[in-house]
RNA sequence: CGGGGCGUAGCGCAGCCCGGUUAGCGCGCUGCGUUCGGGACGCAGAGGUCGUGGGUUCAAAUCCCACCGCCCCGACCA
């Protein structure tokens, strides 16, 4: 029998080196590789793949919700960006500038958008007049520049793609009705399609984006125990309608500045994928968004050409028929063992092997990702078998996620004990809070932990702020994050 | 941007202290053959601006300076 280390002899285990186990399941996946240009990344076939499954069914449900795309400018004039101060100031550090256009210098500089706010701002101006122009939904996929310090492949890039939404409403009270509405799009995406569990709520003041009125997000639990910010929603308000001049004609007769809000989520999905769910033998994806959601692997073994090829083949036409991306490793120069390793490697959710033995009995052996589990499947049975297995995997990844997170989370009133926590086990910590930003920052400064988010929930909590010991108004969810 | 570590073949590393033939090893890669139910084996091969640029020296992967990149830990952020 095979010892366990044998299969995993390529990857740093997870619990010696986190970072490092990231960084390699990466580059060894083939999804990413590091470009010439600090912070920059080249998203390689196997990791685009798995983006373009999780655009197209973000895409989907922007659209069912009634949003259009469209695309905006790269570029974006210095002095549109200048207008709205907080944004200015929140993005200024980050942005990258052109300043020569050939051999000319510009007259004035040019951001490379860190967000489109401005960009949008300035031509939504010129196209919204009118009540009856309202409400306008538009999303647009693109990518952005923001010039970080510290970069993880995934995580944090300097260039990344997302898409965001930018949309305008007649009342503050639809813009927040849209805010709502996209915070529980992303969470049912993040769950259902990602298989990651999430926390919704609304951000801090320190924590919410730079010229939002309110920023919601949804957070997940990475397996280090570290939060990840995996979606954002803002509710602008009249921020950059103002600067914007975003002025409609309402149906009292009367000019009014529009409410608007914006929303995104970007490539940074891919790495909460490997960070929730990948092991110590490498990724284990979620069967909705693999690329490949099934392998077969025949056994090479004799006249396996003539013996066993053609059944597999038959196996394979009949599962693409129902839907499932499969593929057929006929390569001859691996043996079956390595490519059992090679595909558990880069988390395919279902394995199929077909040998002689299997032939003789009309079976096929399938093996599970998510638990290793094995069972002799009859080739017949498979084309209504295999959705139902994906499914299932898609479930236990889900539900793992969330026994996972359920035992990191935990309410905690005590600060030596939310020190303590914090530093042992790290985690999402429940604590009363007072509200009060000087609190917040002591917090951060003492523990290195920021409010993720504050749950949205009617309920009064009783008790006194965890660190100032003022009446606590709220619950804030604490973590150490990316 | 601060503190620490690292950069030698595609990947992982040795060599560097104490400068001195053609710069090594494992894996991978190429060819041929035997194999193939959990990362096969034999034989033959290919592959290197020693991160980049300067300097010291008769001589630099090795010593000195600068720069670039990556990783970790912090300050800032999808």
């Amino acid at each position: 029998m095979i010892k366990e280390d044998r299969r995993v002899k390529q990857i740093t285990p997870k619990s010696e080196d986190f970072s490092k186990w990231y960084v390699e399941i990466i580059r060894k996946t083939e999804m990413a590789d590091y470009a010439p240009v600090k912070g920059m990344m080249v998203i390689r076939p196997y990791g685009y793949s798995i983006w373009e499954h999780i655009q197209s069914g973000l895409d989907r449900r922007i659209k069912e919700t009634g949003h259009s795309n469209a695309y905006f400018p790269l570029f974006i004039p210095e002095s549109s960006l200048q207008k709205e101060a907080e944004h200015v100031e929140g993005f200024t550090p980050e942005v990258a500038w052109v300043t020569q256009g050939g051999t000319e210098e510009l007259e004035e500089r040019l951001a490379v958008r860190p967000t489109s706010e401005a960009i949008i701002g300035s031509m939504y101006s010129k196209w919204i007049k009118s009540y009856r122009d309202l409400p306008l939904l538009i999303n647009q996929w693109a990518n952005i520049v923001r010039w970080e310090k510290v970069t993880r492949p995934f995580i944090r890039t300097t260039e990344f793609l997302w898409q965001e939404g930018h949309t305008v409403h007649e009342t503050a009270e639809e813009a927040q009705e849209e805010t709502m509405k996209i915070l529980a799009l992303y969470k049912e995406f993040a769950e259902t399609e990602l298989a990651i569990p999430v926390l919704s709520g609304i951000k801090s003041d320190r924590e919410k984006f730079a010229g939002a009125e309110a920023t919601y997000a949804i957070e997940g639990l990475m397996g280090d125990g570290k939060a990840l910010q995996m979606g954002t929603s803002h509710n602008l308000g009249q921020h950059f309608s103002k600067v914007f001049q975003i002025r409609f004609e309402d149906r009292e007769q009367t000019l009014q500045y529009a409410w608007q809000t914006s929303w995104g989520m970007s490539t940074r999905l891919v790495g909460a994928v490997v960070m929730s769910h990948g092991d110590d033998s490498g990724l284990r994806l979620p069967p909705r968004i693999a690329p490949i959601q099934v392998v077969i692997v025949p056994i090479s073994i004799g006249d396996w050409k003539e013996t066993i090829l053609p059944t597999a083949g038959k196996l394979a036409a009949g599962l693409k028929k129902s839907g499932v991306r499969v593929y057929l490793d006929q390569r001859e120069e691996y043996t079956p063992g390595w490519k059992f390793a090679d595909w558990e490697m880069r988390g395919v959710p279902l394995r199929l092997e077909i040998g002689p033995r299997d032939v003789k009995s009309g079976q096929a052996v399938a093996v599970r990702r998510d638990t290793g589990a094995k069972e002799s499947l009859s080739l017949d049975s498979l084309p209504q078998a295999v959705p139902e297995l994906l499914q299932s995997i898609q479930d236990n990844l889900f539900n793992q996620a969330l026994d996972f997170r359920r035992a990191n989370t935990r309410s905690v009133c005590d600060y030596e004990e939310f020190k303590k926590v914090i530093e042992t086990k790290r985690g999402f910590l429940l604590v009363p809070w007072c509200g009060d930003r000087a609190c917040e920052d002591k917090i951060k400064e003492e523990t290195m932990a920021t409010i993720r988010v504050i749950p949205l929930t009617e309920e009064k909590t009783e008790g006194v702020c965890i660190r100032c010991e003022k009446k606590a108004g709220q619950q804030a969810y604490f973590a150490r994050s990316y």
